[in-house]
Formats: C-alpha cells, structure tokens, sequence
DNA sequence: AGATTGACTGCAT
DNA sequence: CATGCAGCCAATC
C-alpha cells in the first residue's frame, strides 16, 4: 500500500492518509463518528476527521459515507446531494434510518476493529 | 505573515 | 430540541 508519510506518527502534515485508512476499516453496515475516527486514529481531532472527509475526491476507495456526527445524523445538509447519497449508500449496506434521518449508534456504531461480533 | 473557515464534540442554559 | 461557548488544528485566502 502506498505510504506517501514516513513512518513518524507525531507528523502533523499528511493526517488525511491516516484518516482515510481509518475510514477504510469501517466495515459495511456500520457507521463511525467523526470522534471514533479521531480517537481512533490516535493524533488527529474531529475537525480534522471532517476536514479530510471534505477532501476525499469522488471515486475514492474511502467509504466517507461511514462517517457520520455523534448525534447520528449525516452532517451534510439535508437534501443535499452528498447527503442523500450517504443515506443511500448506508441503507443499501443494511444500515436502518430513523423517520428523523438518524441512525442508531448503539446499533450500527462501529466499536473499532478490536470488536467482532457480539 | 495573519485571519478565517470547517462534513465536530461536549456541556450548560 | 435550539442556542451559546470553548477546544481542536490543518487548509485556505
């Protein structure tokens, strides 16, 4: 797998990459905050999670459509085009919405790789 | 070089 | 549930 940064965690620049191979492990059917991905990537905050999510292109190998806020909603405006496709692809991966377009976080929350079933 | 923005989070009111 | 405030830090102008 390409690795255009070094082995240095504590790099500032370049934390799109960590964020996107975050995202990358989300498996389909779940959702991940913007906090879990942070959190999970370890050196990065929620704003740059988001930041990042902005900056994937179209035709990306990066499932951004997995991310969402910690209220479980799509962040993206509603009507939007983005975020109608969200829902759409979440809801083609089995992931239920609620009639206020909200997800359930404690059923569709992705725990991070360590979790396999249960 | 400084100022502004942004697909966020959490708590308080 | 809406609004306000503070923290976060890279990208952009």
């Amino acid at each position: 797998m390409s690795q255009p940064s070094p082995g240095r965690p504590g790099r500032t620049t370049g934390v799109h990459e960590n964020i996107h191979s975050v995202v990358r492990r989300i498996p389909s059917g779940r959702v991940a905050t913007y906090g879990q991905v942070a959190a999970f990537e370890g050196s990065c905050t929620p704003r740059m999670v988001g930041y990042a999510m902005a900056s994937i292109p179209s035709g990306s190998d990066v499932p951004w459509h997995r991310v969402i806020n910690s209220k479980g909603t799509i962040s993206l405006s509603p009507g939007s085009d983005g975020q109608q496709f969200q829902r759409a692809m979440l809801e083609s991966e089995g992931v239920v919405f609620d009639e206020r377009g909200r997800v359930d976080l404690k059923l569709f929350g992705w725990n991070g790789p360590g979790l396999k079933r249960g």
